[in-house]
DNA sequence: CGTCCGTTTGAGGATCATCAATGTCCGTGG
DNA sequence: CCACGGACATTGATGATCCTCAAACGGACG
């Protein structure tokens, strides 16, 4: 029996259950803005207030504890979520017991939009989060009557697409020192990422970035010390990472 | 019109310049189908006459030679595309001279619509290709007019999306044999497969595959020498593989 | 029939995964 | 406030795998 590599399991699948009470707040919590640049170069980008009404009207706010499971692969698809507060990963769980993260999501990201009849990814909440749910009928009909709400969840999917094919980039470099620093690059330009200035959060643990960037976390840690070692980068405490040279950091970032 | 032979690069950006002309059997060609799958999930999936009628209006049909290079990386997003016959790849040049394919494209694919305000990636004919160029600001319209459309477009987004997470896990592999096993996996699914029942095309080069895995060519080879010689799958020339033995086939693909 | 491009094969070196043990952070409770 | 415990992270050693460089081979096409 080999060693656990994800010891910490979330609680049951169904956080709905209990959660049906409307917040107060609902509907101004009720985001899918594309990130800036997309705001800027077309500025109808972001949502009316009849816009997140309608949503408000039809979705359910929930919050997620750390480590709680808002949807497992394989259990039918019939919600999708919008994420307002707190951090995410989706995951793949594969046959081997290894397990891989296509994407980590943060606020205003929209969650199982993609997925076909069963949902073929896990999402799981890797801090505290405030979801919310969206049944796949009532959404369709939605989208049928406004064709603006609908393109805005079509650019935020294209959005994902691009993040994906990021990754993809992103994991096609051979040396895991160039991966986290094209990791923390990425996390740097994120608008989810309300830090010091300067500062990079990292919210998600070493074995989360292992899974992201298809190493193992072993390897992520070398990769860490090695970019301290450098002076690239400094480490505060787990969570927080500053680029020190910013030269040498982008040279390596864009040398892949 | 005479066509000229381009050797290994595409030709000049306009090649839509001189083809404004509408060929006849232009209109029925244009298909965005997702896949059988979701067909059979939901038959509302596939486009109405009058929907490829409006399509049709709005663009227009090219051919592209072998090699040629319908866009390239850093120039302005300003139209989408329809592959209605052949294949093409998307690829992004990197600074250190490599190539990383993000996407094998085939007939009813979408392509270039989860660009942004330039296109981030390249795409070029890996075999001869029959496109629908589709300009964004008609586009646009026409998806605003018709939200059913739209869902198609969504749809299909969505599905890109699903194939990017594939290539992602695909590429997590660790064993060059699995990731070319996978492949060839996911090639014999796909609905553009055409060939003989029990063969799979291989309309790439190995250098493509070998872009696509994250692999060197080398290693695309030594995998494919692997195989054939554990007597799973046979190579006929360059461009067929056909499983041996399907149990242990899948085994190999399913141990991710 | 010869050339050219793509493919195959070989040898050596670099990098990461794995196994195993130690070290550190952080929340919890006294 | 401090000590404790457990999860998280680091470090070390070894082996496997793939990349790189280099050369030979093969099929497609003129």
């Amino acid at each position: 029996m080999s060693r656990p590599r994800h010891p910490a399991e979330g609680p049951p699948a169904d956080v709905f259950a209990r959660s049906s009470a409307r917040e107060p707040d609902d509907r101004p919590l009720l985001r899918i803005d594309p990130p800036n640049a997309d705001v800027r170069s077309d500025p109808l980008q972001t949502l009316t207030d009849e816009q997140r009404a309608t949503l408000g009207r039809i979705s359910t706010r929930t919050e997620l504890p750390r480590g709680a499971i808002l949807y497992e692969q394989g259990s039918p698809a019939d919600a999708v979520f919008i994420l307002t507060e707190g951090t995410a990963k989706a995951f793949r769980q594969l046959a081997t017991g290894k397990r891989r993260i296509v994407a980590f999501l943060c606020a205003t990201d929209l969650i199982g939009l993609a997925e076909g009849a069963v949902y073929v990814n896990s999402v799981q909440a890797v801090t505290r989060c405030v979801v919310h749910r969206i049944p796949v009928p009532e959404l369709t009909a939605v989208l049928h009557d406004d064709p603006r709400l609908q393109y805005q969840f079509l650019r935020r999917i294209a959005h994902e697409l691009r993040d994906a094919q990021r990754q993809i980039i992103i994991t096609g470099r051979r040396d895991a020192t160039g991966r986290l620093a094209m990791f923390l690059s990425m996390l740097e330009r994120d608008p989810c990422n309300v830090g010091k200035p300067g500062e990079i959060a990292l919210t998600m643990t070493r074995s989360d970035i292992a899974d992201y960037l298809g190493l193992s976390l072993e390897a992520v840690s070398r990769a860490g010390r090695e970019l301290r070692d450098s002076g690239l980068v400094e480490f505060t405490g787990r969570s927080r990472a500053r680029i020190l040279d910013r030269e040498r950091f982008e040279r390596l970032v864009n040398d892949v």
